[in-house]
Formats: structure tokens, sequence, C-alpha cells
DNA sequence: CCGTCTCCTTAACGCTGTTAAGTCGCTGTC
DNA sequence: GACAGCGACTTAACAGCGTTAAGGAGACGG
């Protein structure tokens, strides 16, 4: 009594314990030996469960794309706009959860093939809708691919919501800028709400999805 | 004589063979010694023209715009879709001529302001052609977002033109998605002829910032 | 001839991911 | 009930990393 032995760990519980570290710490500062020390283990016990750590990160990125998954609420009647919304809005929800969310994001490969269920499902639908597989491919990836572009930039700003990351005052831009009066403007464009124009560009791509593939 | 002193070294010439070895070693194989041994010098050395290794690399990001700038032969008579394929095939290409380019462009900000003369002429054709400047902005970092996600994911597959990453093979990937018929059959689109998907994706949102600006 | 400035070296620091080897307790077998 | 075997971990160590402090050689100005 009194010495009751941990329970092992598993890698679901030390990619969690990882997530939660990268929100204080940042991706630089995610160490093994600092996810370790949070697990009550010492760095080179993660070997047993990992090769090395980009498996880790790859773990953990497969957990946060579960985690997006689990917050969409998908409706086989769901249309195509509806769904490109919901799976975009989603997934740069699940990535501005954690700091460095879209590195970490966009530098992993998943593990297993869960991921496959939701693509499938995305995919069914859209060819449903009278778009070809490789149409589908297109509509849905390129939604993608500007979803992590986005918030990739987004995150080299913001690196949590609402907390800034230093050298970009938009007074001292402007001033420097001062030669370029409509880069200057655009400033404020472009470096503030984020939220509503994520939301215009998402809006372009999906436009641009209905026009050329006679969606309308 | 045989005694020469080396030319002092500048920031412009460390970026530079810091580019070239760069496309050696890869981004996680570059490293403040390789550099200074390339150049002659000790890694210290490094830290009398640059604050930091962050520092280093805004340089060479800066350098790759520099040079994607004057790969692009922009015509002021542009109209607002020319100019949108060519710069965004300029990105794409300069990005491609560097192993992890877009993930070094993608971390790293520009040092100076010469960008902005790209950015302004930029905003300039796309007002002009009736656009609000909120619009201009929109339009041109929407398709911007979308080549910096496409190549990065790109290089994650292919680093180098030509060369492929391990772990991607096709027959495999087809075997275990069995499951998934979409899926697997989507892997093709997904996993080769980047050129060709490059142009459809940029095809896409063009297409959606002239329906819903209304410039066709 | 001296001091200063520029540009670089030498030496060292703490930290990183990773490996090799050893340890401890549980499980099943004879 | 002893013992082998395995799973899950620790201890110790390694090479290499970015970075800092201190110093030194050569050019330049007074």
């Amino acid at each position: 009594m009194g010495t009751e032995r941990r329970a092992p760990l598993d890698r679901l519980r030390v990619a969690d314990t990882a997530l939660k570290l990268l929100n204080e710490v940042g991706l630089d500062g995610l160490t093994l030996r600092t996810i370790a020390r949070e697990l009550d283990v010492k760095a080179p016990a993660l070997y047993w469960h990992f090769k090395d750590k980009q498996a880790l990160l790859d773990e953990m990125a497969t957990e946060m794309y579960r985690r997006m998954v689990a917050g969409l609420s998908l409706d086989p009647g769901d249309t195509w706009r509806e769904r490109l919304l919901k799976t975009n809005r989603g997934l740069r929800a699940a990535l501005l959860g954690y700091r460095d969310g879209a590195k970490v994001f966009s530098g992993s490969r998943f593990t297993g093939v869960e991921h496959a269920e939701q693509m499938e499902d995305n995919l069914r639908l859209f060819t449903a809708e009278g778009l070809s597989l490789a149409q589908a491919v297109r509509a849905t990836t390129t939604a993608y691919l500007f979803t992590l572009g986005f918030v990739t930039e987004e995150q080299g700003v913001e690196p949590l919501p609402g907390e800034r990351r230093e050298g970009f005052d938009m007074d001292e831009r402007a001033r420097v800028m001062a030669d370029y009066p409509l880069t200057a403007a655009a400033g404020a464009e472009m470096f503030t709400d984020y939220e509503r124009h994520f939301e215009e560009g998402l809006e372009l791509v999906i436009a641009g999805i209905g026009v050329r593939y006679g969606l309308d």
C-alpha cells in the first residue's frame, strides 16, 4: 500500500500529455525530457513506445485529427458546401487548439488508417453530388491546403488565440511601409481579425469549386 | 603571396551559401557549423552577422523571395488572372527550388521592406480592376496561402522534384486502404502529378475570386 | 606608436535526441 | 516454489546542437 505501481504508459497517454504540454511550452520547448518528466518517467522510456520523436509527433497529429473529427457534427444529408464549411472550420479550430498546432500537423503523417473513414465519407458525398473522383479530391484538398496554409500563417502571428507574437506592431509597420500606401493599409487586413478573413478566404475557394465544377 | 585574406563575410553571402547547402542536407541537417565550414569560418563567426539562427533563416527566406520576384516576368498590363497565375506559379517554383523550401519560407519573416514593392504593385493592379483594398488583399493572400499549403504538403512527399520520401508506396497504401475504395483510388490523385494538381487547385481559387468579386 | 574598431577564433556551456546495457517485477512453466 | 522469460523501465553515456564569453589579429586614424 502506498507503493502502487504506476500503470504502464501507452502511445495515447504519451501523445495526450505531449499535446497538453505543447500549449505551455510550444514546439521548440517540447523535449522528450519534458514530456517524460510530466509522465513521471525518464526520457529513454519513451523509446519503448515510439521509435523516435517524429513517431510521437505523428501520434500527436493523429490524435489532433481524431479530436477534430469528434468535434464535427456531420450529417449524411449535408450539402457539399455545408460539408466543406464544417470540415475546414473544424480543422482550423482543431489546429488553433494547440500552440504551433499547424506546424506539428503539417510536419507529420497519420498513424493507422482511421482518418480514411472521414475521407471516404467526404468523397462519397462529393461524388454523389455529381463530381468525378478526381474533382472530389481536388475540391476537398484545395480547401484543406488553404486552411492549413492559413492557420500556419495565423499561428506565426498569434501562437494561441488572443496572444500575439512580438515584432508585429501595426503602427511601426505602417511607418516603415510609408512608401507603399496600399501595402501599409493592407496590414490591418492581413494581421488582424483572422476569424473573418478565414471565412472569406474559404468562401472564395468554395465559390470557385461551385462554379468550376458546375455545382450551383 | 598565398596568404591572401578571405574577403569578409556579409549577410548575403552567408544566406546564399546556406541556401546552396540546404539542397544538399535539408533543413534538419543545416547546422551553423556546416554553414560555417562551407564559408571557411567557425560557427560563432556567424553571430557577427546574425543575432541568431532564425535571423539567418529569415535572410534565406528573403533571398528566396528576391529570386522569385526576379524570375517573374510581370507586365503592368497583366489581367488580374494572369497576375495571380504568374505570381503563384513563380512562388511554387521558387519554393521547389530548395529542399524544405516551403518550411523555411513559412517559418520565417522577411528582413527589410523590399517585398513591399511587389505587393504594392499587385494591390495596385487588383484595385485598378475594381476591387476594394480588402478584396484585393483577400484575393491575393488566399491564393498565396493555398500555394504555401500546397508546396508544404508536396515537399513532404517529394523533398526535391523527382525524389520521393520513403513511406509513400502507392501499392502498399492501396492495400491497406482496401476497406475504403474511394480513398484508395484517390491516392493516385493526391500523391502524384503535383504539377497538374497545383494548376487545378489554383484554377479553383481564381475562379472563386472571379465569381465572388464580380470580375468576369 | 597607440587606441579603436571590425571580424573572427578558441573554449566552453547547457541542452538535445538517441543508444546500449542493466534492473526490477510480473507471468507462466516445470 | 524455483526459474526462465518478457515487458517496461532506469542509468549512463555520446555526439552534436545553438549560443555566449573572452580574446586576438589586422586595418585605420590621430
